[in-house]
DNA sequence: GGTATCAATTGCGCTTCCGAAACAATTGTC
DNA sequence: GACAATTGTTTCGGAAGCGCAATTGATACC
């Protein structure tokens, strides 16, 4: 019994996720972040990165702050952070000087596209 | 191409995730726990309190030290702050007193829970 | 031009985490 | 029963994150 054909949906609507699958795949992509030293970055962090890679740009600090509901120390600081790693780059906006435009950078990119693949991966295995 | 009729797999593959949903699903996922502020755990403790309610019992702390390529003092004070948190606990194992069983409990069950929720809520919002 | 407003950063005190080593309690060995 | 091995915890020093408030530099207002 499919059981999809009396609701209408579709499916094959792209990501179907039963909760004991979310978790399992949760589960797998910590494992191996953790595994490989890779989890360096806070989830707070995280999603600043990904925001950042994710979102179309210009970011700024007060930006990111409001979209994240964080502060916006949390900001600066994450972007110290990541800054050293070499994930993000900060350049001063020309056109007004008190803002701070959050550029990305091939490391960055690089590693964002890792954890995709990681995440991709073990949705695969999880059939 | 669907080549999945000879197989006699269900099309439903389960999980078949493109690298730009995944970073979606995952962005998405981080925002909700970051602006809940649920994110009080490390990616660490995550993987922890993942394994204990995915795996099956019983866990020890070396047990969990060596599934997770991690040192004991890492899963001692994961505990300690999990526990506090009341979502795992601890019990000494009566036939060997050297030994800590970790037992789940009901409030950690609903935290695991409530995070299978997020992500299946997001991963649905994706298609 | 002088003052208010705004963006980003920094200082401060606090909490938490980490790794490595030392430690206490229990069990196995002879 | 003495001694080695095992399990989990604790201690120590150091690093990093957070919130809040103060600070610096730049723009807007009148």
């Amino acid at each position: 019994m499919s059981g999809f054909a009396s609701t209408g949906f579709s499916p094959s609507r792209g990501v179907g996720l039963s909760p004991q699958k979310a978790l399992r795949l949760w589960h797998d992509v910590a494992l191996t972040r953790v595994r490989g030293n890779i989890g360096d970055l806070t989830e707070r962090q995280m999603l600043i990165l990904l925001t950042i890679y994710l979102e179309t740009p210009p970011h700024t600090v007060r930006g990111l702050a409001a979209k994240l509901d964080v502060t916006k120390p949390v900001i600066t600081r994450a972007l110290d952070t990541m800054g050293a790693m070499g994930l993000v780059s900060r350049k001063r906006d020309d056109a007004d000087k008190r803002n701070v435009i959050i550029q990305r950078t091939v490391d960055g990119a690089l590693y964002v596209e890792a954890l995709a693949e990681t995440i991709v991966r073990h949705a695969e295995d999880l059939r």
